[in-house]
RNA sequence: GCAGAUGUGGCGGAACUGGUAGACGCACAGGACUUAAAAUCCUGCGGACGAAUAAUCCGUGCCGGUUCGAUUCCGGCCAUCUGCACCA
């Protein structure tokens, strides 16, 4: 075989001289923003999983732009980030030259695989032309208040004497020492997420996603109907403010429960419990996220020695403290109705609290507590008789009334914390001075540069902290001596918004520019892991929102489509990781077989949505695919093969120029499915076809052949981008095969040739008739009634009921024998 | 516990809105070519019973239903995987 990786360096090198992936921001086709979640380069190579991902993505673009569309796409890094600087207190060695090696080397396996990206528009998140407008950004979302500080419980590691990221933290333990972390109060910013919740929750419905990553979303956004109700703390002017989905059950209350964070707790504890709710709180606070997170653990709590007082019945109930309840979900308090909720009965049975029944089920039948479902009121004054749906009504207005409550709505999404108690990341751009306060860094004095020469090693400090001459500064309002703030942002914030700088990438005067993005924007499809449905995909979706508001941008949603790819394992069928010694790396591959043959080979084997398990021995068998195409092209060029007269066409070229229309179809079909391992089927069925016409035809008509044979490389053209050039080329083809058009298909011939019609009896296949493709639905009828199934069918039984789906099938039910 | 996805030959995987189950390929077996091997080409290849390229029966996780006809639709289970998980 002639392919090989000098063919991919040859075309590359090529390809690169004349410009041929060149975006061109004036064309007046239609733009088509082909987009592929950017690498993070932790490691030092993209792996097989890298492969996976962008091979088959970068043969949809291609294939976008045969279709005639101005295909646009970028690639980039997401460079900031702890893997990075976990490597660097590892080894010493700077993040920030780690970064940018393995950046330098990625960018060129990213070419040698062949992708069609335009360098000119890439980012590189930890670049301060790029981190100087995602602190911009920072900027106006507090000026638009949607960004704000406040006190939150942080992941804390008690060895490494420092704050972890969520992802840092595996299992409830510190992944680098494995500690079990503790939750600590730290000042940390937020951005206000939360405000979008319901805008969030409500697009999913119009966008191309796969239905499983909405449901993602929609569960994580957690919208809930529910009511609040205020309970009178007695003897005091302070209220309990529950939320409650379930209000119909109100009168089934028989203790409250607040949070042991919540602030109230201070307030309304007696004197006499004051000692056990303080050590219980304390407790609470020290016990790791694994026991307080487990739902196996029996419950706890402690008396406050205050009570409520419902405001629906009276009644007097006790106030506790527990830690089932969480701070940060609804109000922080609940009502408990031990009756009626499972985690209140049992916290009821161990604390030997009452328990009242207030629904019974709606066929009046015993129930067994605690009864979770709708059903009729009882022991509910003059709600009894209602069913669960009327009460809460009825209840709730009873609440409004008297000013004690009120519909409501509850999500789980919570705001998003976006600061880092690490160096590797944006500077948070924001200048605290005693006189003037928080300060936000103004637009001239961007980016905050992230200083080189700074200790990272963990000692419980932010690293920036420690470095003096970045933290002194001076307050942009009174001039005054100020510090600046030492956290940096979580990197989900340089991803939230890097598809918006790509079409704008080197802009130095803003962002992005309104008019570019609203022109290139949304992505049209977007390629990632399913991995990043709850984190990356909200946030870049929040993102796009908030700058929609403060009036940058003009569209709702950053994705129009969205497409996961699947994951390849370990040939174990484990997921790889170095640990477990499972890993493969594409790179022998390559240059044993060259990057076209793996990549069809990677989107042949596996199904893309799905992936599994590693096995190369189909490899070799993609190679035998490529011999046989090459032998093929060979076959023409060195004029192997003798031409016929031209005559009409035959049943042979009818079948010929059939399949090959079917092929167009199809492939073009799969490929905007991203349904690689067909379209390749169907691409080898058309090379089948091609040889037997080659064997079959006594009168090979030279131009239909060479026909087929183009539009058979061309289709070959986005899949194995640098061996159909090189083939293009043997055909005598002077220009680019990826300047050539998609194939569109031609009706007539789809229709042309032979087809197969079906025969059942009883739904059972009997026979199959072959018949010309043009002929009518009643001569085909007739040769099925000369089948001799259906003749002897005819003869020794009844005939009861005869289906024929013309052209396409037919049945016969057959009743008794004759 | 809740939600979602998946389940088809020895293997990876096909099958449009219900219409030839197993496309395409791997592996395997037989044959051709060769002194031989490799490569290549041809043929076969779900299972059962057959000498059979004859006929019949079974077969898409399991049980049942709708239909002339079900991998596809409906009801009920089972298994595996992935999210979320004391969310009031």
């Amino acid at each position: 075989m002639n392919y090989s990786k000098q063919t991919d360096l040859k075309w590359q090198k090529k390809w690169k001289e004349d410009g041929l992936y060149k975006f061109d921001a004036n064309s007046k086709k239609p733009k088509f923003y082909a987009l592929e979640m950017f690498s993070y380069p932790s490691g030092a190579k993209l792996h097989l999983g890298h492969w996976f991902n962008f091979a088959p993505a970068d043969s949809f673009a291609r294939f976008k732009k045969m279709q005639g569309y101005n295909v646009f796409h970028p690639m980039g890094f997401d460079a900031f980030g702890l893997p990075a600087e976990n490597y660097a207190i590892k080894t010493g060695i700077h993040p920030e030259d780690s970064t940018r090696k393995n950046i330098e080397t990625m960018k060129r396996q990213l070419e040698e695989m062949g992708g069609s990206y335009d360098w000119d528009y890439s980012v590189e998140t930890c670049m301060p032309n790029y981190y100087k407008w995602t602190q911009w950004i920072f900027t106006k979302l507090y000026e638009a208040g949607l960004a704000y500080k406040k006190e939150a419980p942080v992941n804390w590691c008690d060895s490494c004497k420092t704050v972890l990221a969520n992802e840092q933290v595996i299992d409830c333990k510190c992944e680098r020492c494995g500690t079990v972390i503790e939750r600590r109060k730290l000042a940390q910013w937020f951005f206000k997420i939360t405000d979008y919740a319901e805008e969030l929750l409500d697009c999913l419905k119009d966008l191309d996603w796969p239905e499983s990553t909405k449901k993602v979303q929609t569960n994580w956004i957690g919208k809930s109907y529910g009511s609040e109700a205020k309970f009178k703390i007695e003897n005091t002017d302070l209220e309990l403010n529950i939320f409650s989905t379930r209000i119909d059950t109100i009168s089934g209350v028989t203790y409250m429960v607040v949070a042991p964070e919540s602030d109230i707790v201070k307030k309304i504890t007696t004197p006499e419990q004051k000692e056990k709710v303080e050590k219980y709180i304390q407790n609470t606070l020290k016990l790791n996220e694994i026991d307080r997170l487990s739902t196996e653990r029996e419950k706890t709590g402690e008396f406050t020695g205050a009570y409520a007082i419902n405001p629906i019945t009276g009644d007097r109930v006790p106030i506790w403290i527990a830690d089932y309840v969480l701070e940060d979900y609804g109000t922080g308090q609940v009502m408990a109705v031990p009756a009626h909720d499972e985690r209140d009965y049992e916290f009821a049975i161990k604390y030997n609290l009452p328990i009242k029944q207030v629904i019974t089920s709606k066929d009046e039948k015993e129930v067994e507590l605690p009864y979770t479902d709708y059903g009729i009121l009882v022991n509910s004054g003059k709600y009894d008789g209602l069913t669960s749906e009327e009460a809460k009504d009825k209840i709730t207005e009873e609440l409004e009334k008297q000013n004690k409550g009120r519909k409501t709505i509850n999500y789980r999404l919570k705001d998003w914390l976006i600061s880092r108690q690490r160096y590797w990341g944006a500077p948070i751009p924001i200048i605290n001075c005693e006189k003037c306060g928080t300060v936000a860094v103004p637009e001239k004095d961007l980016p905050v540069l992230l200083p080189y020469d700074v200790e990272f090693r963990p000692d419980g400090e932010s690293p920036l902290k420690k470095s003096k001459e970045f933290m002194e500064c001076k307050c942009p309002k009174c001039g005054g001596p100020a510090t600046r703030e030492a956290d940096t942002l979580d990197t989900f914030v340089c991803s939230s918004w890097y598809q918006l700088r790509y079409p704008d990438a080197k802009n130095d005067k803003k962002a992005f520019d309104r008019d570019v993005i609203n022109k290139m924007a949304p992505a049209d499809v977007y390629v990632g892991g399913k991995e990043h449905a709850a984190m990356h995909l909200i946030y870049a979706r929040f993102m796009t929102k908030a700058l929609r508001d403060l009036g940058y941008l003009d569209f709702d949603e950053p994705f129009k489509r969205l497409v996961h790819q699947g994951m390849i394992l370990g040939p174990d069928g484990n997921k790889m990781s170095k640990s477990k010694g499972n890993t493969v790396s594409p790179d022998e591959y390559i240059d044993k077989y060259g990057a076209d043959i793996f990549r069809m080979y990677l989107m042949f084997g596996f199904d893309y949505k799905n992936g599994g398990p590693w096995d190369d021995k189909g490899i070799e068998a993609m190679t035998r695919y490529f011999t046989r195409i090459e032998k093929l092209i060979d076959s023409i060029s060195n004029n192997e093969i003798t031409y016929g007269e031209e005559k009409e066409l035959s049943i042979e070229e009818k079948d010929l120029l059939r399949v090959k229309a079917r092929t167009i179809k199809s492939m073009t079909q799969d490929i905007q499915e991203f349904q690689f391992n067909t379209a390749i089927a169907r691409h080898m069925e058309l090379l089948n076809q091609i040889n037997e016409y080659l064997r079959v035809s006594k009168n090979i008509n030279e131009k239909i052949f060479k026909q087929v044979v183009t539009e058979y490389l061309v289709l070959l053209a986005p899949l194995a981008p640098h061996f159909a050039e090189e083939l293009w080329k043997a055909f005598g083809k002077e220009t680019s095969i990826h300047k050539e058009e998609w194939p569109k298909v031609n009706e007539e011939e789809l229709n042309g040739g032979t087809k197969q019609v079906p025969i059942q009896i009883n739904g059972k296949l009997k026979d199959c008739i072959s018949v010309d493709a043009e002929a009518s639905n009643e001569e085909i009828l007739e040769l099925i009634k000369k089948s001799p199934k259906i003749v002897e069918a005819y003869n020794n039984f009844e005939i009861k009921k005869e289906i024929y789906v013309p052209g396409k099938i037919y049945n016969l039910v057959t009743g008794a024998k004759k």
